[in-house]
RNA sequence: GCCGUUUUAGCUCAGUGGUAGAGCACUUCCUUGGUAAGGAAGAGGUCAUGGGUUCAAAUCCCAUAAAUGGCUCCA
């Protein structure tokens, strides 16, 4: 008998060969039908596997992301076994389950292409081949035996993953006709893939390496209800209209200039407002806590990199220096503030009563990015990072860093971003060599870290290796309205710069020390910052960061005159917005203020001129009644405050 | 950077080897209208750029650029 321990922590005993199966039916019928696979001592597993120990189990259904990922990568064996149907003699590569359902890349063989034209067909197929309820059926095979397979099926990339296998931890899956080199796990049987979407083809080089040939790469998703796959499709359309690059195109609020050149945003009138907005209240923020503004130039020259390191490892792909009249001197755009920062450090001796040195700098930085990658504002060779360095001792890293988090969190409430996690990235334990700076420190940072995060409640992830060579750190991942996730703030510890650039300060005994560096950006930068914003609020930005927050639509032009008062009325208290002076009735001029989602509409005409007051229509709400010009600018400030928790106006 | 796709008016997009199209936006006029599109007229294009094929190219071919979906990359 082998003792099973439920998540609820009650224990169950069952007979040895007991499956996930066989606990799930003990615990509910339903539970037995919906299940997908089990988490044996964290591990995942088929339903029918024989557990074969005393574990820890879960069952897994469509609501754990592990089961979602089961039932994903079955549904990529299920589209391997329609191709097979459908195109003869195909190759298959790898087919994983990914965030959002799963791929498969496959050689159609020389002239054979797929399209989306054709993914009905497959569609049609795998629900054809999903209705026989074929079970996925688990077999250990031997190298050999494998081999022996796969070379008798002339598929060359199954081979290859093959080669790089150990004897006796071979496993093959097979449903229906299909038999696929797989480590597993599976759901039971094929019957619950009950709606399926191909979503995307795009060439995929094998094994990501652009010297290897390049496979069809076929993206789909599946849902065991039709229903679950209408809700997704209507995500991803929602996804579509919130497009920052759209909704900027719209919203008239940034460009591009083929002229100016690929991935140079051009801020437009709107778009500069709300990213002034935006500068202007972190800027705020960080003179609060105690940052010192300060202002670098937009190059620097080639000494500065050389010294930093950035030279060696990115001059060659960087913007290229600029020469000037005098021979062999060469200056190189700024593509980062840290080294401009350092020399302010630098500029005077430092004692250890000065420190924390924060120099915050709104710098914008210029990289050549790969030109596949332009995306948008998401990524641009030309951005604003809303940066900062702060200088200080190793005893005080963890106190400014939970300062930094603190400033995170503001913003992230500020712009409502209610959902985030926090990853820790340190170092790899394994290889401790590739890293800079002191086993001591480091180990000071990482507790530091680890700390201020769990002290600051943050739910956080933590990854080893990810540390960047020069030290840990701490990036913010928020989840926005639509569920998708985007890395954001970015707080990192730094030994490297201070050593290269021989930053010091005088210690209390008079000796010198290192400081160590923390940089830190909270939006990341303006650009990227923007877009994700742009896309989790679909365009309807926060009142207090809105570019036009109301307009003033007047009844016909007789009231032309009473509208432009009520406009200055309104400037004078700091609110944002315009007349609608055109020839338009008023139900044109509704329209249009709706379209371009300005907060508040303000109509005017004889009514409201005579008793000095405003019909106010809410965007997406609409009319809200008349009252006095005051009265709504009280009621506009007031929502504006408690948005921004009382702190900043 | 690599592979695929795309590029026609300010925007969104039709279109065909033989004189360049629509809707919206814009300009002018009519209309002075009360909570999501009033009417009419007009103006606007080297069909991304450069080559080639052809009697004839926006259309077919090649190159370049940009955008876009992926891959690789991201100090």
């Amino acid at each position: 008998m082998i003792d099973i321990t439920l998540p609820d922590g009650s224990v169950r005993q069952f007979v040895d060969g007991a499956t996930g199966f066989d606990v799930a039916s003990s615990i509910s019928e339903g539970l037995a039908r919906n299940a997908l696979g089990v988490r044996v001592n964290g591990e995942v597993r088929d339903l029918h596997r024989p557990i074969g120990q005393n574990a820890n189990l879960e069952i897994l259904t469509w609501n754990d992301q592990d089961g979602k990922a089961t039932f994903w990568h079955s549904s990529a064996h299920l589209l391997a076994e329609a191709l097979e149907a459908l195109y003869p003699g195909v190759k298959l590569g790898i087919g994983p389950s990914i965030e959002n359902g799963f791929y498969y890349d496959v050689d159609l063989g020389e002239g054979r292409t797929i399209s989306s034209e054709d993914f009905p067909e497959i569609e049609k197929k795998m629900l054809e081949l999903a209705k026989k309820k074929s079970q996925y059926e688990r077999k250990e095979v031997s190298k050999a035996d494998a081999i022996a397979y796969f070379t008798e099926k002339a598929d060359p990339y199954k081979l290859d993953l093959l080669e790089r296998l150990e004897d006796g931890s071979i496993t093959f899956y097979t449903q229906g006709d299909f038999t696929d080199l797989c480590r597993g796990p599976h759901i039971p049987d094929t019957s619950p893939i009950k709606a399926v979407k191909l979503l995307n083809v795009a060439g995929a080089y094998w094994r990501g390496d652009e010297k290897n040939k390049q496979l069809t790469r076929i993206y789909g998703i599946t849902f065991p209800k039709a229903k679950e796959l209408t809700e997704y499709l209507e995500r991803l359309e929602e996804a579509k209209r919130r497009d920052h690059r759209k909704l900027g195109k719209e919203l008239e609020l940034f460009t591009f200039s083929e002229k100016v050149g690929a991935g140079l945003p051009l801020w437009l009138p709107k778009g500069t407002l709300l990213r002034e907005r935006l500068e202007q209240f972190l800027r705020r923020a960080q003179v609060k806590a105690g940052y010192q503004p300060v202002v670098t130039p937009h190059i620097g020259a080639k000494e500065l990199y050389v010294t930093s390191g950035h030279y060696e490892k990115y001059g060659a792909d960087s913007f290229q220096p600029i020469k000037t009249p005098n021979p062999g001197e060469e200056f190189f755009l700024k593509p980062m503030n840290c080294p401009h920062h350092c020399e302010i450090y630098k500029s005077k001796p430092r004692s250890y009563r000065d420190l924390p040195v924060r120099l915050a700098e709104f710098g914008t930085v210029y990289r050549y990015e790969q030109s596949g990658e332009l995306h948008g504002l998401t990524r641009v060779r030309g951005f604003t990072q809303d940066d900062a360095h702060i200088f200080c001792r190793p005893d005080q890293v963890k106190e400014e860093f939970t300062k930094v988090i603190d400033i995170v969190l503001y913003v992230l409430k500020a712009l409502d971003f209610p959902d985030f996690t926090a990853q820790i990235s340190l170092r790899d334990p394994e290889n401790k060599t590739k890293y800079i700076g002191s086993d001591e420190n480091w180990a000071r940072a990482e507790t530091a870290i680890q700390e201020a995060a769990a002290e600051k409640g943050l739910n956080t992830v933590t990854e080893l290796g990810e540390a960047a060579f020069y030290g840990p750190k701490l990036d913010f991942m928020v989840r926005d309205a639509l569920g998708r996730k985007w890395q954001l703030g970015t707080i990192q510890v730094d030994y490297n710069l201070p050593e290269r650039f021989d930053l010091e300060y005088v210690a209390s005994d008079n000796s010198r020390q290192r400081p160590v560096m923390i940089h830190r950006a909270p939006f990341g930068s303006l650009e990227r910052f923007v877009a994700v914003l742009i896309e989790h609020c679909g365009g309807n930005f926060p009142l207090w960061l809105s570019p036009e927050q109301f307009a003033v639509l007047p009844i016909s032009e007789k009231y032309h005159d009473y509208a432009q008062q009520i406009h200055d009325t309104l400037v004078q208290a700091e609110l944002r917005g315009t007349v609608d002076h055109r020839d338009e009735k008023i139900g044109r001029k509704i329209r249009d203020a709706e379209v371009s989602k300005v907060p508040y509409m303000l109509i005017v005409g004889e009514k409201e001129q005579e008793n000095g007051i405003v019909s106010v229509r809410k965007h997406g709400e609409g009319d809200i009644g008349s009252m006095p010009i005051a009265d709504f600018i009280k009621s506009f400030q007031t929502q504006v405050a408690d948005m921004m928790d009382g702190k900043t106006a």
